[in-house]
DNA sequence: TTGTACGCGTTATCAT
DNA sequence: ATGATAACGCGTACAA
């Protein structure tokens, strides 16, 4: 106690001995494809703070969506001894890009955001994105549109798959009939978005309405339509996905899905933490609902020709 | 020799233990006020990548622009020896903000992006923002714009005086007089635009052109500008600052001043390379010049009333 | 309450 | 080229 109190003179604790004898440091790492992406940082933000409670520092890695460096960070976690792995965002389908991944949950807890792994225990919060899209069809129908497309992102990932469900089971659900060019797969951020309309608006019968896989699919697709002297929502209606903060702060205002971007975050670090503490728990996996956000990108469906 | 093949049998190194005998861990902090700024990351990724090849990682820390939090932060970093830290973003200008810095920058190597601490030698990568708004000025000027308004952030921060220095300068220069209510004070992000554009458009001689001191300023402002039924840049010319990648992406694509964020982090990056390595070299400052992008949110003067 | 001894995994030094 | 040994700073455990 004494001796506490002089100590205070400019003292500061060593982590790396105490993560040495604990054979643990505390930190948490968190697997990211794209840091610039503010859907994945305002993830991050939820985990952060959630760690913090904790005691626990978040470190971040940026893979630039290349599994290499991916593994390249994981051999770097593992050698910091760090206490748990959040890995975020969708992954390729191929079985190589997370068969690592299935190795490594043995060695310690790990979670992943928006994606899952068959025939694994692994852990995961994601989001329903199949009815998420399939609510917005049918809030485009309810408006009044019949021609409805979308702008999807590769179909090697889980996500685009359960968004092309989500799209035609609402086709189906509302008898309406898919058009041959309605389903663009393309880039998930702005310039996929913007090529994908032009693709939809040089069709011979171009669609009234469009949703989208991502808010930034939705605004580069907005710059289309303007840009060719046209009006969102008066002749193109968009909806994107996510609720990005920026899809309420650019004009005209995005109507899309919400899918709660921070709060996913700190549910997967509340159950990693779980995991963590008690390492008898088992891996829990999460589905969370989504919520359309309407806002000011749609309008009810009238007939231009008119 | 041998010994090292028979631990090739999932062998992984304990950095925690080498950084303990060497009393430094292969890490850097990054200190950031707010990660869902896409400048920032921008900024980031190039600090990131120039680190990597000295095989070195980073550790990011978002302190949402709160001293006490910093402080927490340094602690840390500090407390799992940091090879050096890099503090990114602008500074309040009251000295209780900065002076555990100077105290920091005796311990261990520390570099300053955007602001500089006066009376230290602690080194700093910056751009010319006074050189830029004067640029961005001379260029509404060209355009024929006379009254040109600026939509500024707070004055306690150096980066907005430099702006607003930038902006006075060429006011003078053109022989431009300053109209009360054209220098608005705003949150620099997108809505304070909105808000600081609708205080311009309630002026009796409202500005024909704007300046902004972030690209979300501008972004802000243009959606204020189309939500009242006008349009950029036929009814209004907005310029931005920094240059964030989404500025190439939205409609109208923005005309801003580039500052070039990622160009930035990798110059810090390898000024505090070098101070690390051979700590004798004294610490070293940098301006770098910013340049005018000329995109589609401007347009030449024209009387309205005509 | 306070002290002392040992272990954690790596590096550096010295001795073979 | 390889083996043995002492540090690094903190946590634990047992003794005083």
């Amino acid at each position: 106690v004494i001796a506490a109190i002089i100590e205070r003179e400019g003292y500061i604790p060593n982590e790396l001995a105490r993560g040495l004898t604990k054979n643990t440091s505390a930190m948490i790492g968190v697997v990211i494809p794209d840091i610039n992406n503010t859907f994945f940082s305002a993830v991050l933000m939820g985990i952060e703070n959630e760690f913090l409670k904790h005691g626990c520092n978040t470190f971040v890695c940026n893979t630039h969506g290349q599994i290499r460096k991916e593994k390249e960070y994981i051999d770097m976690l593992l050698s910091r001894r760090v206490a748990g792995i959040i890995f975020v965002g969708t992954r390729p389908i191929n079985k190589d890009a997370s068969s690592h991944l299935v190795d490594l949950a043995t060695r310690l807890p790990v979670m992943l955001i928006n994606d899952t792994i068959e025939n694994s225990d692994i852990g995961y919060v994601l989001t329903n994105e199949e009815k998420g899209m399939n609510d917005a069809v049918h809030y485009l129908y309810d408006l009044g549109h019949r021609r409805i497309a979308l702008l999807n992102g590769n179909q090697a990932f889980t996500t685009y798959r359960y968004k092309l469900n989500g799209y035609r089971r609402a086709m189906k659900e509302l008898k309406l009939s898919e058009k041959v060019g309605y389903i663009v797969d393309t880039e998930p951020y702005e310039k996929g978005g913007y090529e994908g309309m032009k693709k939809l608006r040089a069709l011979s019968v171009p669609p009234t309405a469009v949703v989208s896989a991502s808010d930034q699919i939705a605004i580069g697709a907005m710059r289309e339509v303007f840009e060719s002297g046209k009006n969102v929502p008066n002749d193109m209606s968009v909806v994107g996905f996510s609720n990005i903060p920026l899809s309420n702060e650019i004009y005209p205002r995005l109507t899309t899905v919400d899918q709660y971007p921070q709060q996913t975050g700190k549910l997967t670090a509340q159950l990693l933490a779980a995991q963590i503490e008690n390492k008898g728990t088992g891996h829990e996996g999460l589905r969370m609902d989504t919520t359309m956000v309407i806002r000011a990108s749609c309008a009810p469906y009238r007939d231009l020709k008119a």
